[in-house]
DNA sequence: CAGATAAATTGGCCTGACCACCTGATAGCT
DNA sequence: AGCTATCAGGTGGTCAGGCCAATTTATCTG
């Protein structure tokens, strides 16, 4: 049974999310002045703290600009989510995302075996753990996963890899598509194996076997698309595209 | 007479830039601990109302996630920020960058040439004859070499792998130490053998052979490498940096 | 040794206060 | 009248201290 994951959002987060639809709205249009802070606090029933923390949020995501003494003043229209998606990539599918991995961080893995260090199998301990984490938290994050594969990027001391899978992880980001699949992922496995897989992939690195590494990053990349597949056929018959899913019985391998 | 601009930071801000900074150095390294909030208020001497302020921001930011109760966690490297310079990654250099593509355009030269079709091969075609034409004319673009990469990538059909060469170009643009090299390389040759790779590699995807595409990229890249190699060796023996160079060496494997 | 319980730690939130700054109105001067 | 200097009120910036709930750690008990 998925359990379902009880958001206990801090107070300056649902602060900000209101403000930002108000925003969004035109409650608040450009260039106007906000309410002062001790204002919103009275009538959002929060504290002064708080309603700034929401502030800072709000500057953050560039919608608000910050006059000392003056008050704060809308600068943007559009309402900025979390994490606002610049490009319209998000057509951006799970199996392309997976293919492209597939090829890049083998090749990139091959390459870390050779040249790593004990800082990098440190921070990728790091990271581990920091998936485990998140897993047993029942997150819905993957910064730990993100770390984990970004490290052994870092390893290679090139810069034009390291971008190369940062890209591809934001393009993960920003993929609706992957994020609905791989929660159903998550929601139907007690423990993945991928944390497995990144251990494995943890052992060959450290003892700098390319090959080995190369060949594990493949098992575990090829893990994570064959569960996908298995959840799109099994419960996204309809949505998911069966250009997609060709793609992603190819990704497999059957 | 330019005015100094006064940057009355907030505090909030400074402790921000200055807790980033220490994640981006290692100083906090991934998955650690951060202070306490109150410890951190007291050794930099704020209050805790702006300790947390500067939370919100670094969490926001992506580097740190607050598990309550426990503590404020490292969950990335990178020193990301708002008012930080956009990307200091200019820095790369250009055997970086060709390491980088062998590892990844030989991939897609592989996988392109299981279904390239005649278009694809049309738009090839049309990009080699911008490059000669380009060549004869002396101009110092290489939207032709650009266009027949990423016409490549675009045989594949897979958006994520088309975004990688993309950025892969990107980042050679914006790299002054690779154009300053590329530009000497020009210089020293009347035909460049690069032309003729190319044709190469066309007639290797005509065929549809992905091994021969994979090899004949290969072949075309590490002579590229050799050439940036040659240069840098005879010409900018002092500005390259060692460091550069044995990367080279490794990259064209001599 | 294992499990239950208590204590210490940590982030979340609140209250009330003081300061520096900005703005607009007012008083004073030319 | 027209201009300037002053001042009062509002606003964000910061601080100190406190209480609460979640979590971890230490302690006790069987």
């Amino acid at each position: 049974m998925p359990v379902e994951v009880i958001q206990t959002k801090r107070l300056f987060q649902q602060v900000f999310e209101q403000l930002a639809e108000l925003i969004g709205k035109g409650e608040f249009p450009l260039g106007k002045r906000l309410p002062a802070e001790r204002d919103l606090a009275r009538q959002l029933g929060v504290s002064r703290a708080t309603v700034r923390e929401a502030m800072i949020a709000l500057e953050l995501s560039g919608l608000v600009e910050v006059r000392v003494g003056s008050g704060i003043f809308v600068v943007a229209e559009r309402a900025a989510g979390p994490a606002l998606t610049p490009q319209q990539d998000l057509g951006l599918g799970p199996f392309e995302l997976i293919e492209a991995r597939r090829m890049v961080e083998g090749e990139i893995a091959y390459f870390a075996a050779q040249q790593i260090q004990d800082s990098d199998l440190e921070t990728l301990e790091a990271a581990l753990r920091l998936m485990e984490h998140e897993h047993a938290e029942g997150f819905q994050s993957e910064r730990g996963d993100r770390a984990f594969h970004l490290a052994i990027a870092q390893a290679t001391r090139n810069n034009a890899l390291i971008k190369m899978v940062e890209v591809l992880w934001d393009l993960r980001e920003a993929s609706p598509m992957w994020a609905k699949l791989h929660e159903r992922v998550r929601a139907a496995q007690v423990r993945p194996a991928s944390l497995d897989d990144h251990r494995r992939i943890i052992e060959a690195l450290r003892q700098g076997d390319p090959a080995l590494a190369r060949s594990t990053m493949d098992v575990h990349l090829r893990r994570v698309a064959d569960d996908l597949l298995r959840i799109s056929e099994a419960e996204f018959a309809g949505e998911v595209g069966a250009e997609e899913r060709q793609r992603g019985r190819r990704a497999v391998g059957r």
